[in-house]
DNA sequence: GCCAATTACTTTATGCATGAAATGTTCTTG
DNA sequence: CAAGAACATTTCATGCATAAAGTAATTGGC
């Protein structure tokens, strides 16, 4: 009778420890390394593909809108981070792609967040921390296929 | 030695599935009741306290800015859903509270955030909520604690 | 009772986020 | 090959979030 106080209780305490987390690595990328969450991702995203992505690419990756990333990839542009190419033979894309510069910042900026990740959750032990992970997975995988079926029955109609 | 990286990916998965549910909601709160997730926390607070909130409680509560809280209260009052009521014996003071249409209206939207959570979290059993919500809160107390210990240091310099 | 510090709130500037419209490019198809 | 559909990106309008500055009222020490 009570699963659904259960699950929203669980939904509060997970909203609130995340947004807690997260909350503070906005707080110490702007005091330490004077960035935001936001770009701290497209950064991420694109020092795991060295050859750059399209805008579109990344959005996709980011699971952000398309103008979002115009805005910030103009500011990290403009501040050399972070350079536009063009792509032969299509000449509506563009690449983004770390710059020299823009790789070394990110690789202060990736060792201080796992540091201060590894710190904030000090109190999980390594195997709570894999048990909780593989649950997550379970779950989103669970959610994603659940997602999938939707959008095939939505094309069906 | 990799107890970091199974930390690092546990918030990495959390993150990822608050984000995901935390979208879903935001999604179905803008479809079907025409409001947005800031919107709603303001209005569950405030229904939380009948009599209302000063508007510095309430941010106070919600954890965000002043000026943040100012916004909302400034379109949530254009609507009719909540009104400014002066504080006798304070000018600078405001309270803020739900008007009836402001208590029909969260009410709706109360009853289907908790129906979405439930049908998110279907993956989920009761007994398995209780735990993680138990650990989440064991965590949280603790990140707590360590918070307050910070302060006390940071006022003794 | 005065005035300096504090308190309550709003305003401003900036950045992030969305959806929708606009612009320009490429592909398709009759 | 000439529409026109599809695609890649940017621009625009709106709302949320912050920090910092501004306005006004209250409080506390003298």
């Amino acid at each position: 009778m009570s699963a659904a106080k259960d699950r929203v209780r669980l939904w509060l305490r997970l909203l609130k420890v995340v947004r807690g987390i997260e909350q503070e690595l906005r707080d110490k990328l702007r005091r330490e390394h004077n960035t935001t969450l936001p770009r701290f991702d497209v950064m991420s995203a694109l020092s795991r593909h060295p050859e750059g992505l399209k805008m579109s690419q990344l959005s996709g990756v980011l699971r952000v809108s398309n103008g979002n990333v115009t805005g910030i990839a103009d500011r990290l542009s403009e501040e050399g981070l972070v350079e536009r190419m063009a792509v032969p033979g299509d000449r509506r894309a563009t690449v983004l792609r770390l710059t020299k510069a823009g790789q070394a910042e990110f690789a202060a900026q990736a060792q201080a967040h796992e540091d201060w990740i590894d710190d904030m959750l000090k109190g999980v032990s390594s195997e709570d921390a894999r048990a909780m992970a593989e649950r997550l997975q379970a779950f989103a995988a669970a959610a994603e296929a659940k997602e999938d079926r939707k959008k095939e029955y939505a094309h069906a109609q």
